[in-house]
DNA sequence: TCAGCTTACGCCGAGCGTAAATATG
DNA sequence: CATATTTACGCTCGGCGTAAGCTGA
């Protein structure tokens, strides 16, 4: 159970083949299959079918941990190397698009007054993939939302020990087309919407999985799912009338679509700042700035905006 | 980052010596030395202090991850190991002491009527070993009890992936000396016993640091911790007037003790079972056994008991 | 037949032990 | 000065590449 071995079974996995897989991670052929080789013998069980190049059901499974072991490995030196504290000139960021641009465009104003010189670099990608930058250090600082109980933590993947914060809570939305019957009411219990048309969006509104666990049914069926991560498309399939989607109150709501609180009670939208165990000065600063965004209510921090 | 130079800085980091840990891992001193310099080396940062040893900042960073990497590991040979899904003569079986000794015990009885030559070990451990216990082979089950919300699953330990059902879900009660003023009681919120004395209790009672979770204050301070795993000492602390602690209903309660039922809402004493992903026949037998000892209601499983 | 995995074999370096050197309290 | 870690050094074995062998579509 090498790493060595793990990252080489996984990109034969990965590739379905000995040969890519050997130029990807820079061996010869026959160094890939003396790994795979060993790797089955320390085990005692096939992990890969040969012609063509599958894994088997032991290789499944192993292929299951692989990945959260090497990540977990990287996100180990990168949490040591963290207290070296090198002051970094740039600082590189990320957050789900529905962490609020906004709010980051309004932190990194501040921050720019603090630090003329400080380069910063802002991606955006979804919730794993902001949890695993951070943890491996690829990442200073990562922004990202999710749909919880009030208070509560997200749920992140399994990624090792983050630090995080509680940066704002608001009440979530349901966002119809404004030619819908429900379209005038200001308010609504998401209970009262189980059998509707629903869009799964969970890289840009809340997941229904995680409204299905809040509300305790089986239903809210997804009729269009949309894995993209542009907050306007979803928009224009709600106004389109392809079915309903949640966001946070304070989304942009274009014209075509109108806005209906949820009054479902302990359901917030959720905006936790995530970051490694000793952040740099710059990312310390930004910690502050972005706490400081919005004041502090409860023990957890962050506020509730309606 | 070789998994063998951490397990040998676990040893070192751990027993304080790179001598003790050389005999610990039977290797020469030398040879620690050697694997500790190069762990320095590329990570280029000291993990440890010498004379007396003792971990540096980055060290204890690494310390943080190290167990957690190498547990991952095993969990993912256990795991692989799994599918080959040897039937074995004995199972090996492990609970926390307020899973439910009794429920093991039917469930035991109603197995042996299936499968008279099965040996069975049953070991009682706390949460956190349980957990690390099944994901690495060493139990094949693990009964787990917590305090969460209804339907909620418990928190684990970050050990890889692992199996949970719900086996059953009951009120919580808190115990009193039964000259307590409260004793007459049959019912009491939490929130109205925030500022009593408390025995802190974590592996034979709802741990305080859940009971705060759910009530959202940061009182519930204990007047006194015990770590230990009887129950019945807990209960004799609690009838000696040093505080109370809070069980499940169906814990039973000797003379000189109340039971004052707790009805915080959403506050429940939760028993799950945890297994690999794929379980011996006995184990799955087992798995039937325990889940049919209590009715189900809900989507998740398991019945409430008052 | 041939693309692609496996096996044979030789070379180099990693890693261990023995033993001498060194540092600390 | 005693105890404990580091360094030196030689040996063995693991792991990689080259090249030949094998096998299924």
């Amino acid at each position: 159970m090498d790493p060595h071995l793990l990252r080489t079974f996984v990109a034969v996995a990965t590739t379905g083949s000995f040969s890519a897989a050997a130029s990807e991670l820079g061996y010869t052929q026959s160094a890939v299959s003396q790994h795979i080789a060993a790797l089955e013998q320390t085990l005692g069980i096939a992990v890969l079918n040969r012609r063509p190049v599958t894994p088997t059901l032991a290789g499944e499974r192993l292929l299951e941990h692989a990945g959260a072991i090497l990540l977990r490995i990287e996100a180990a030196r990168a949490d040591v190397l963290r207290v070296v504290g090198e002051p970094p000139g740039a600082i590189v960021f990320a957050a789900t698009p529905l962490a609020g641009a906004a709010r980051v465009a309004r932190a990194l104003t501040r921050l720019r007054q603090d630090r003329p010189g400080l380069s910063v670099t802002f991606a955006v990608a979804d919730r794993d993939e902001v949890a695993r930058g951070v943890a491996s250090g690829t990442y200073h600082l990562g922004l990202i939302d999710g749909v919880a109980a009030p208070s509560d933590p997200l749920k992140l993947p399994d990624v090792g020990p983050l630090r995080t914060s509680a940066v704002a809570q608001e009440k979530l939305a349901v966002v119809v087309p404004e030619e819908h019957p429900l379209a005038a009411r200001r308010r609504i219990g998401l209970r009262a919407l189980v059998d509707a048309r629903w869009i799964d969006a969970p890289v840009v509104s809340a997941a229904l999985d995680d409204l299905r666990a809040a509300v305790e049914t089986d239903s809210l069926r997804p009729a269009l799912t949309y894995t993209g991560a542009d907050l306007l498309t979803l928009l224009e399939l709600v106004a389109a009338g392809h079915g309903l989607a949640v966001l946070p109150v304070s989304a942009p709501v274009p014209a075509g679509v109108r806005r209906i609180i949820v009054d479902t009670p302990r359901l917030v939208h959720r905006t936790e700042l995530l970051h490694g165990h000793l952040a740099e000065p710059a990312a310390t600063a930004l910690i502050g700035v972005l706490s400081s965004t919005s004041e502090r209510s409860g023990p957890s921090g962050g506020s509730v905006v309606e």
